[in-house]
RNA sequence: GCGCCUCUAGCUCAACGGCAGAGCAACGGACUCUUAAUCCGCAGGUUCUGGGUUCGAAUCCCAGGGGGCGCACCA
């Protein structure tokens, strides 16, 4: 059905909460004299014979529309208005008789025609499938899903400003990657049919990053989508949003200190207080959080002091216990991980940092500065999720070389995930690294703790789902 | 990829081996102050798909598809 008649424009002079703010207080019965033009979409309707009532909805609120036989324009195709067709409205600012802030409406236009039901317009709509498939018609009907909307929004403005104001300069690096890079996870492939070679989009920002500062760009930060090529579950989607923030001069202690600050303006901005409930439990996302590194915390929650001189056959027969199959290249270090993430991971609510992780499976964070064998790495623990990685960088070339070729040698021998030596960086850093402190934050799960959902698919608008049918 | 759960009208849900139903939306009608308006009427179905068991299947069984959760992988 095409209608000739709906306009190309429609000359709004106020919002549904500009009217409200405009007459705040008015007497039932009252009339204005304040003649308006407001649109939306029409959420409701209530006929009563010669006179009817509708509900108009913009991205402001909503007002009452007042439309009668005696003084409404086309009044009859009014009231053969459809739930979700956009109109533009045109008339007085009046209170009814009962006292509801309404536009009479005088003249009106057909904007747009719901040719679809959204659905039930009190239970909205709730079938999952459904709502992620048609965000659109989601959007519509169930206002929480609105305000997720907003408060990702505003969490990813706020997060800018921040950045900004603490010097940093945003910059969008490629997508496209010749090797993927700065983290170790499976890549998107594709093809470039000119240049006739394979890209991956990229796993991770990171490279890139301190490129920049090799570069001379102190404080550099993006927000941006990162892909991996992995399952999908309540916390992970294959496409999703980090921040990368690199400063030069700093090391993992100012990225702790940069890391709890951000989240606690935005806990406050956003939710009014660092004290929010989350699953159920409580969490107070205050500075400072607690700081604890990987083998206190491992003796604490596996009941058993480990470190890196433990003999590999002890760590070995610790992990088995707990189920864990044992691939034989594991070193201590990667041992130790996994009997982390296995029995102690899983007890932490935090906020916490977990502080130095074994350089065996970090390769770019910066050997610790006293303890052989660990990387000046933390990983902050928020409602029992990894929320932020972070290092003090490494930034000697041949250091870099040596991890990248012990990476290599673990990608022939069959690890998916492994990176590979990637000469131009490791150009770019013989030009010179300064001592750096870099962070990563996954924003999804931020915009998740802030808006209390607890799935993933809930904070991204178009989540990865199988094709219909 | 494996395990468990789930799929009924546009939407939200009943019926759980015995005639497929309700509310909302839609459609027709009544009503000049409603607030999820109300009231009267009417219509709406490949019960996800395909097999099977049974006198009889939305219901039980098998296979496939979509979705959810868990495991694994990861942030």
């Amino acid at each position: 059905m095409t209608d000739e008649k709906i306009p190309y424009r429609f000359e709004r002079t106020a919002s549904t909460a500009a009217v409200r703010a405009a007459h705040p207080d008015l007497a039932p019965g009252a009339e204005t004299g304040d003649i308006v033009s407001v649109a939306g979409r029409l959420m409701l309707r209530r006929e009563a014979g010669r006179i009817t009532f509708g509900e108009l909805r913009d991205s402001d609120g909503r007002i009452q529309l007042f439309a009668g036989a005696t003084w409404t324009d086309d009044y009859e195709r009014f009231k053969d208005l459809d739930l979700g067709d956009w109109i533009g409205a045109t008339g007085e600012v009046v209170a009814t008789r009962t006292g509801e802030l309404s536009v009479e409406v005088r003249h009106w236009q057909l904007l747009a025609k719901a040719r679809r039901s959204f659905g039930d317009k009190w239970r909205g709509i709730s079938d999952v499938d459904l709502r992620y498939r048609q965000r659109y018609a989601d959007l519509w009907a169930n206002e929480a899903s609105r305000d997720v909307l907003l408060l990702r929004s505003r969490m990813i403005s706020l997060t800018r400003r921040c950045l900004e104001r603490r010097g940093f300069v945003e910059v969008e690096t490629p997508l496209l990657h010749t090797l993927p890079g700065g983290a170790l996870a499976r890549p998107f492939a594709t093809h470039h049919n000119a240049l006739d070679m394979d890209l991956y989009l990229r796993i991770a920002i990171e490279l890139h990053l301190k490129r920049l500062v090799v570069g001379g760009i102190e404080k550099v930060f993006e927000i941006g989508r990162v892909f991996r090529n992995e399952g999908l579950s309540p916390r992970h989607n294959p496409e999703f949003t980090m921040l990368e923030a690199y400063q030069a001069y700093a090391d993992y202690t100012d990225m702790m200190e940069l890391v709890e600050q951000l989240v606690a303006h935005l806990a406050t901005e956003l939710c009014g207080t660092t004290k929010l409930t989350y699953a159920g439990r409580e969490l107070d996302l205050a500075p400072p959080w607690t700081r604890a590194t990987m083998f206190e915390l491992v003796a604490r929650h596996a009941g058993v002091a480990v470190d890196l001189t433990t003999p590999v056959e002890e760590l070995r027969r610790l992990v088995a216990d707990h189920a864990i199959p044992v691939d034989e290249s594991w070193g201590p270090g990667k041992l130790i991980l996994e009997l982390y993430e296995k029995t102690t991971e899983p007890e932490l609510w935090g906020p916490v940092f977990v502080l130095d992780y074994p350089k065996e499976v970090s390769p770019l964070a910066r050997d610790h500065r006293t303890v052989p064998g660990l990387v000046e790495r933390f990983e902050a623990i928020v409602a029992g999720r990894e929320l932020a990685n972070a290092f003090s960088e490494l930034n000697d070339p041949d250091e870099q070389r040596r991890t990248f070729e012990a990476q290599a040698r673990a990608k022939a021998a069959g690890d998916e995930e492994a990176m590979a030596v990637d000469e131009d960086y490791l150009r770019a850093l013989e030009y010179g690294l300064p001592p750096t402190g870099g962070i990563g934050i996954g924003m999804d799960r931020l915009a998740m703790l802030l808006s209390g959902v607890e799935t993933i698919r809930d904070v991204i608008l178009f989540p990865t789902l199988r094709p219909e049918r």
